[in-house]
DNA sequence: CAATAATGTAAGATAATCTAACATAACTTA
DNA sequence: TAAGTTATGTTAGATTATCTTACATTATTG
């Protein structure tokens, strides 16, 4: 659990996401105004970007481009965020269940939620 | 075949790498200066490295540890380099049989090498 | 029409990187 | 042992990249 890839590493910075995803910085701060993307910073304050956000970035220049303002945007990202919250914790559950069936296991030392 | 997944996208800079290797940005230089590495360059010449050379780099360092000098690296490096062209090809060869078996194919399209 | 949204652009400041050079300690090698 | 080589540090000056803030503009929306 919580392994953190490549994918999730914060290690790019708004150059190259500008290139990798086309959209101006101009655009990539402030979607980060509008809260649509979470960048890191570096000490120096340099914003420091993941490969999932450069995903994300993209997703949000397509719907822009279909006429979704920023705060619609925003309340769909943030209900996605819930649902993968909930389907993650439906797998767990459903691995839960599996394993009982062949262990016949209860829960031990991992509390329910974590 | 020939997919680029995010690991080897060059998109890291050295000051970024540093941390993530332990390394100086020096030592990063010089690594690259004895052809044990080979970063890209945005037009305004900064050097952008990936996730692949991230572990390479790490690699080295402790080869470097161990006493090893950077030619000695080197070689190392590049005769892994042919090893893993080798079993490739072999992989490769392989599967031609195992599809061979299983569906009596020749050769047909593709020639041998490439 | 007045406000808001999305984006461009410019200016000045700061951070990050680059190259080149010099220094040095630890090895090698002739 | 003297002279070169290796690996690394450090410094300096130049250049590139990024940051924030502000102002401008066009389109959209209430």
């Amino acid at each position: 659990m919580s392994t953190i890839s490549y994918k999730d590493k914060k290690v790019i910075s708004i150059g190259v996401v500008s290139e990798l995803t086309g959209l101006s910085e101009r655009q990539i701060r402030y979607y980060e105004e509008r809260q649509l993307i979470h960048p890191d910073r570096t000490k120096g304050r340099t914003r420091m970007y993941s490969f999932s956000d450069v995903e994300l970035l993209v997703e949000i220049a397509n719907k822009i481009e279909d006429g979704l303002q920023t705060y619609e945007i925003r309340k769909i990202n943030e209900s996605q965020k819930e649902q993968k919250t909930i389907s993650k914790e439906k797998l767990r559950e459903e691995i839960r269940g599996q394993l009982n069936v062949r262990f016949g296991l209860m829960n031990r030392n991992e509390s329910k939620f974590k």
